[in-house]
Formats: C-alpha cells, structure tokens, sequence
DNA sequence: TAACCTATGATTAGTGA
DNA sequence: GTCACTAATCATAGGTT
C-alpha cells in the first residue's frame, strides 16, 4: 500500500465522475447522519432533501414523513412570519 | 483555564440548557456548510429545514428558494416515481 | 460496481471572555 | 446571543481489495 499524503481539497465541482459519484454517496449519509444527531441531541426537527445531478431523489425527515413535516412549517410559517415568504429562504 | 478532557458524547437529549443551544447553534451551521459543500462538489440541489424546539425556523437551500425547490420536487414525484408519495419518506 | 482502510482534515464539546 | 480556543472525536479522500 502507497502512502496517502491526502490533501485539503477544494469546495468545486469533482470532474472525475467516479470520484464525484463516490463522494456523494459518502457525504450524502454523512449529511443524514448528522441531521439526525442534531435532531437527537437538541430535540429539533430536521428534514434534509437531495437531489443528484442525474435527478434521483434522497431524503430525510426526522418526523415521521415529510408530509408532517411540510404541514408544521406552513402553519409556522402562516401563524407567526410576516416577513418571511412562503417557502422563501431566509439569509 | 481548566484542562478539558472531553470525553466522547452520547448521541441521547443533552439536558443542560445553555449547552443544549450551544451545540444546536453550532451544529446547524455545520450541516447548512455539508449542505453547501455537497452541492458544489457534486452539482446536486441540497435543501435543509430545521425547527428548534422553540419552534423557531432554520432552512438552507443550495437553489434560490425553497419554492423552486418544492417545484422540482413535486414535478420529479408526478413525473416518474410513482412507488413515492408525495412527500413521503422513502426509507 | 461496492466495501474496506487509515492518515489527514474537519468538526465540535467544553470552557472562558 | 457571539466569538475564540484547543484537545479530542468524527468524517472522509484517496487508496486498495
């Protein structure tokens, strides 16, 4: 086995496409993972949504659906932020 | 200042309150920087919704809006997957 | 294609200002 | 609420099987 000596890599697009493939898929559970643990530690709700470059779907709700989770935040959203746009982010 | 010694964490409801937000507070910019990340190294849409247990609202979106998003969501469900209710969560 | 490995980079718990 | 610090844990890039 060669010595690795892996470098900081930069935050643009990975041109390799196995590599970016792989990457991915790594980073996409890391993602999950961690929505997760914050919804755990801080008793907070987390929905993550991905969508590949070739359109495939993933996501992640730490209520039971995304369904739950797309009722709360309109009624939030409807109740309480004037300022705030439907479903517009905020900065 | 007092040597640490940090021990690793349990992934269970951390029940002091100030540490509680700390983490929340630094844990979500964590994810909202993965989400980012992904995004650009993999040219995927990322979006990400969190509700603190206060019920304060929290979301990133790699597309412009959340809306935008929302729509390509909802045209990818009616369009070709028709195993995936809307805005049910695949498992 | 995926799973494994592991050195390295990245995140963060605990603390203080 | 923020920022800074830093040791320790955690995630993962690049490699191999």
């Amino acid at each position: 086995m060669v010595k690795t000596m892996r470098k900081k890599i930069k935050i643009k697009k990975i041109d390799y496409l196995p590599a970016r493939q792989v990457t991915f898929s790594k980073r996409r559970r890391g993602i999950f993972k961690k929505a997760e643990e914050l919804s755990v530690l801080c008793e907070s709700e987390v929905a993550v949504v991905i969508f590949s470059a070739t359109g495939k779907l993933f996501d992640y709700s730490s209520s039971r659906s995304l369904e739950d989770f797309q009722q709360e935040y309109d009624s939030m959203l409807s109740s309480s932020s004037p300022q705030v746009g439907q479903w517009v982010v905020e900065p």
